[in-house]
DNA sequence: CTGAAAGCGCTTACAG
DNA sequence: CTGAAAGCGCTTACAG
């Protein structure tokens, strides 16, 4: 097994290393393993073999050092959920560290914020910025990164717009699914909690379920409709409220967990048991879906994944933005599941649900 | 402004535009940049100040290449709070791509599960591991990591072990030091819910609070101790058997967030206000400390830090390693502190709480 | 205290 | 379809 001793002495195979070994030029290695074309099949899988044989698996530093596409690209956010924001800088963190990206985070509050922060990123040496909700869905954070010229794509936006790069999931669709779900489940009183009103998103969630409602011939009592801010004590008191009707909702749809997992703590200090007497389903499937009790019924958003993706086009556009060449806006849509866990049931009670449809992975 | 175009296009600011603008070799400036002596004061000056006005940035690819410390380093963990993995990884990930380290991650059940998983890893050509709760504190892990040869660095480990390398807090202390501020707070039934008993960490943190009440000369109703898991759900059943007793504790202190969280939630099903009724103090301060209403009071450990340490450390060990000279063990102690949100008060009700001594950050 | 040379592992651009 | 040369930005090891 071919071994070379660095200068400090470690161990490392390296793309000569396979090349040797095969009988054939590091070129040709670097061509097998960035999956180009014009290598014959016969010697890209031998290159395959022995790249397997000698555990070889390729330098990072050294190819985004060779390939001068180390970028520095901004991340700004302004997000109430601690679960969401987490698992989205898990995506961009983790995509950013495999392509050699370097990170330069920022919070802010408001479009005013916005412009504050930008100037720093762009002093920085920011070469893009990825946004993530709501901030992605501001039209004024767009206007500001167009004025500087600096490539941008957005995260989760709910808000078409064919000048803007993003990663999202259809909204609309999801949450007129989980509606149409419930409504399966025989729920008819179905109440939901909105969320922040600065979050487009918000909007386009309450559409969903509005369609969802109307399509299914049922009417949406206006008392049941709460407003929200996503965080856990805004959802706690919307479903305070909602459950205090004389007659209640069965279901309660939460526009995202935080909400959710308030909402199923105002049922229990009501004493109302979830999902016996009150289903409870979220919005996101970030770590408090799984981390209360009974666990979240959901829809699941990618977040980290989308985050991931982000990075990835971010980069792209940035290249292209370097070289000179004009960059198509691309809209990536992701799908969403539904995720049924312990917070939701048929309405005349758990023992007569329907089995699960999904599972937590 | 000296500018490279690069093959890409890219315009970056580089060790030698540096060298050119203040007119010494790129070698100096190497030798500013990282901190080493053998530079005339006088020079070194001149260079942090063009490294100002260029915004010069050192490429961490290149750094890494040079330097050839780039390592892959495994992550193994187990752990039942997703709130707690998901700092922990942030602190790993940030670190890692700062230091240019490939990262591998697995997690197992049990020590059976570790030895697959170890062995994954080794396969796959990785210097060196990272252990998370409670996996830091399994001996049995420690041993087969010491006979693959392999280097490794624990994240809070609660057993001192002098030949292992750690980051950590000092448990004990921290649980007598919340137990004291609880006493301080005029409680005197106090109950305690346990961590998952695979845990070290479980049994120091009880001890802690043990050693609190009983200096403070308060005696443990042991109907007020409650076997819990990590998980909020086992948090939820243990409070609400503490607090289902005809005289019940003022103030329960649970062994992490997820359980106070539990607690809160068990404490409101029973129609108990927090803090009004029941104080519910938490200890890691993660997420979901502050995601839940009310707040929690909480002991803050900085986990992200820690782990972030830990990779610096593991590096260390790595690179010693390869170089085949020796290594110490070291044991980096942080501080934890104590954070006073809204769940907590003054036995007499919050109207008579002190003022708060610390802040979220 | 400072610098010239060589090399880290990979890829681009060019030539065949 | 394949390869030889040069270079990415930095640091090590050596020389002065």
């Amino acid at each position: 097994m071919a071994r070379k001793i660095g200068r400090r002495g470690g161990n490392i195979v390296t793309i000569h290393d396979v090349a040797r070994h095969v009988g054939v030029s590091p070129m040709t290695v670097s061509r097998v393993i960035n999956g180009e074309k014009n290598v014959r099949e016969e010697t890209r899988a031998k290159v395959m073999a022995s790249v397997e044989e000698l555990r070889y698996s390729p330098n990072l530093a050294a190819r985004s050092l060779a390939t001068q596409d180390s970028a520095r690209i901004g991340l700004l956010y302004s997000n109430p959920s601690v679960a969401f924001l987490s698992e989205f800088l898990l995506g961009i963190l983790s995509e950013s560290s495999q392509s050699g990206a370097q990170l330069l985070i920022e919070s802010c509050e408001g479009p005013e914020g916005a412009t504050v922060a930008l100037e720093k990123m762009k002093a920085a040496g920011c070469d893009g910025v990825i946004l993530s909700p709501p901030l992605s869905d501001s039209s004024r954070v767009a206007k500001i990164l167009k004025e500087m010229n600096l490539p941008f794509v957005g995260v989760a936006m709910a808000r078409p717009d064919p000048t803007v790069s993003c990663v999202t999931i259809d909204d609309l669709k999801a949450a007129s699914a989980m509606t149409r779900r419930l409504i399966e489940l025989g729920h008819t009183r179905i109440g939901f909690i909105k969320g922040h009103p600065n979050a487009y998103a918000s909007q386009i969630r309450y559409e969903g379920f509005e369609a969802a409602m109307k399509k299914a011939g049922l009417e949406i009592d206006q008392s049941f409709v709460g407003q929200g801010y996503f965080t856990y004590r805004s959802g706690f008191d919307a479903a305070e409220r909602l459950l205090s009707h004389k007659t209640r909702p069965t279901a309660i749809f939460a526009s995202n967990d935080d909400m959710a997992a308030g909402a199923v703590a105002a049922a229990h200090r009501l004493g109302l048991e979830v999902p016996d007497q009150v289903t409870v389903v979220g919005f996101d499937d970030t770590a408090m879906a799984s981390s209360v009790w009974p666990e979240l019924t959901t829809v699941r958003q990618p977040i980290s994944d989308m985050a991931g993706l982000s990075v990835r086009l971010l980069l792209d556009q940035i290249k292209a933005h370097r070289s000179g060449r004009s960059f198509e806006a691309v809209r990536e849509v992701r799908d969403f599941s539904l995720i049924e866990r312990q917070s939701s049931a048929n309405v005349a009670g758990p023992d007569y649900a329907p089995a699960k449809r999904a599972s937590d992975s």
